[in-house]
DNA sequence: ACAATGCCTGAATAAATGTTCATATATAAT
DNA sequence: ATTATATATGAACATTTATTCAGGCATTGT
């Protein structure tokens, strides 16, 4: 019994709904788990309300934290912090302009991202 | 001193970045909370690995739980707990077949994200 | 009838997350 | 210079989340 044969997990006691050669075919074909992770950490962060609002006020003009954390409801500290989450994915950028420091959206896939997910929640 | 003016949450000392009418415009134009947590949710559910690459496996074809578990090494039992959650986004729908539930994607929109996603984690 | 299989589910546990609070830094105003 | 403002950040805390575990039900095979 070699040790490639090992499994870690439960495994389907008879044999696979799909071929065994289908498995393995379907196995390559899925997402590899890097991938898989970094396109987790990116919808991740788009998961979250504030985050999000933060977004949509930033798709219709640049705005500092002052304003942002204003306009939303936040306190400044928390909209930093959220605003942090968002450089770190490149979805915005800054700039500093006196004391003040104006963020705007960097990306244009968040608009399409935004657009389909609105379609789908209209449909459902 | 009345209550309208009372704030929780501590303001731009001095006036706004932007205009004042300006502000209440974007106030306006900002995703309304109730969507932006139902879009949050959205995302948020897709923003975990196993979930991705359970979606990216249906996206080949249809297949059971117990050949998901299979081929992404996990248990039966977490497979089964990640596919309750996209059934209640409603991206997968399921059909018994047998002591076999088979799964598929039924959702069209979560490729068009799985694509604007890949594309944005190209650029960077 | 009985045992085995495929799947589901609730509770428990560990890990991750968002906010607040306190504090720090840099710029502006007095 | 001193004070106030705008922002950033680390630590702490509460909440959420994903997995495992134990047990359940329904279907299949003997």
């Amino acid at each position: 019994m070699s040790a490639i044969e090992v499994q870690q997990i439960p495994l389907c006691q008879s044999n696979h709904a799909v071929g065994e050669e289908k498995v393995d075919d379907l196995r390559e074909k899925a997402l590899d788990i890097n991938k898989a992770q970094r396109m987790a950490e990116f919808f991740r962060l788009l998961g979250d309300s504030n985050r999000l609002r933060i977004l949509s006020l930033l798709a219709q003009q640049e705005l500092c934290v002052c304003d942002l954390a204003n306009m939303l409801d936040m306190s400044e500290s928390a909209v930093s912090h959220q605003l942090r989450t968002l450089r770190s994915l490149r979805l915005v950028g800054y700039q500093k302009q006196g004391r003040r420091v104006y963020y705007r959206l960097l990306d244009h896939h968040v608009l399409d991202l935004y657009r389909s997910v609105a379609e789908h929640l209209e449909e459902v």
